[in-house]
DNA sequence: AAAGTCCAATTGTCCGACAATATGATTATC
DNA sequence: GATAATCATATTGTCGGACAATTGGACTTT
């Protein structure tokens, strides 16, 4: 019978122990957002290692958001952003291959909850973004590609609006996979942007309302028109998402 | 009048160079998952720069999980798997301070949507999964702490018997979030174990029934209960989440 | 064939150096 | 005296080289 009595002792490189040591810090509250941590030379002296196991470290908590480059290219705490993090899952998601079906299964239970909650708690301002959204969509209705960003951010606002940040990210990387899709919808489906622009219009006015029902029912609806719109356009969707769909994620900055 | 024809050209530091062109192309499929990348001495001769450049540059995809250390410490291409981004996710929805009720309104929403899904798809092998954890929760249910891992994991498992992978990401930070603070309901709330347990019994049961009536409901009571408990144990929903309740965040493995 | 030994490749870490850039202080100019 | 030009300093980004530790594979021994 061997032994077994020792556990696998944790073995890390310096550069980890680096990066795990600042973000405990900031984890645990001792650094706050937006203080400055030290220079590469005052870090060198604190954990005592060489300047680039400090600069490898570094590196791994600037990507993960927990430090950034500020005024002077010092080094700040600062809070990972939510577009950046929705980003980084959505790519995630892709790589994961995953589906037309499961991506659009998961806007037709998230959408219509966040416009419920959004009609509950819209701020007259996020009311005027989204009446100049749909003015817009109305003036642009023959540009695909703008009519594509103008969809999105309708939706995003009103994620906004619904006024819960861990809903607002568990929504997000869906909404930024699925509607620069639209673009593909607009080509096969021509009376598709019409009828966007009339659901767009309608849940603004119930928004304005406050009218839970409504927008919750035309949400749903226009959820369902986008399906369809989708499966006319010729997409499986068993089939998972391809490149072709995605330039604009490659295109959207890593690191702001 | 000024000539404004020139836009502002991206200057970027050659370690960010490198680590997006490894990014294009695992974006783009040129490069697959498992795929070894070459040794640090090819790619400081493919890119023309430094060494320690390079490590750079493979540290900020190493965290974002793109890139694995495998056998004999090589590089490959690597999916960023579900738990370290649900990880980093409830780190960051932790800075940002959420409140529980942010947290709870989301779980009141998606956990019923889970289960619905989970009783139309689950697999027997899923099933038994949850019958030894349900069967393990009785048999522990004065050990507080296994209580809340164990609570956790049956939940897990019924986002992951929903297959849908999207909604599962977005809804495992929530999760990660909320149950390990069960704990503190157990200390002040003596008849909650027994509660729980008898509604991770009925819905393992409507579950192997495939009764989505049945789960939904239960959930839903579920997590109402939940919140009951919370309020009990003294918790201010409108309060930020605290530290206290976080140790367990701390201690998960963030790079596996 | 199994075990032990040696060699080459690779990573983790260190040291030192320098150009580019930003900051702040100093000096020159009106 | 206020502003502009100049200079010194600090910090980052990049480079080159170096070496110990580890690993894998080849080779030798039993």
């Amino acid at each position: 019978m061997k032994h077994n009595k020792f556990k696998k002792l944790e073995i890390l490189p310096a550069y980890r122990l680096v990066a795990d040591a600042i973000e405990e810090q900031i984890m645990t509250g001792k650094i706050m957002p937006e203080d400055p941590i030290g220079t590469e030379a005052d870090l060198v002296e604190q954990f005592g290692v060489n300047r680039s196991t400090v600069r490898e470290g570094i590196r791994i908590l600037e990507q993960s958001g927990m430090l950034r480059r500020g005024d002077k290219r010092r080094l700040y705490v600062s809070l990972p952003g939510y577009d950046k993090l929705a980003t980084r899952i959505s790519r995630s998601l892709v790589l994961h291959k995953v589906t037309f079906r499961e991506l659009v299964e998961t806007l037709e239970i998230l959408e219509p909850k966040t416009i419920a909650m959004a009609a509950q708690r819209i701020t007259e301002d996020q009311l005027e973004r989204l009446r100049i959204n749909v003015a817009l969509t109305e003036k642009e209705l023959d540009d695909r590609d703008r009519l594509s960003e103008l969809d999105t951010e309708f939706h995003s606002i009103i994620a906004e609006a619904a006024d819960n940040r861990v809903f607002l990210l568990a929504r997000e990387p869906a909404g930024l996979l699925i509607y620069p899709a639209t673009q593909y919808i607009f080509e096969a489906v021509p009376e598709a942007p019409a009828r966007l622009l009339e659901a767009h219009k309608i849940m603004l006015q119930g928004l304005e309302e406050r009218n839970v029902d409504v927008v919750k029912t035309w949400m749903d609806k226009h959820v369902r028109d986008f399906v369809k719109g989708l499966l006319r356009s010729g997409v499986d969707l068993e089939g998972q998402i391809a490149q072709p769909h995605l330039e604009h994620l490659l295109s959207l900055d890593t690191y702001l």
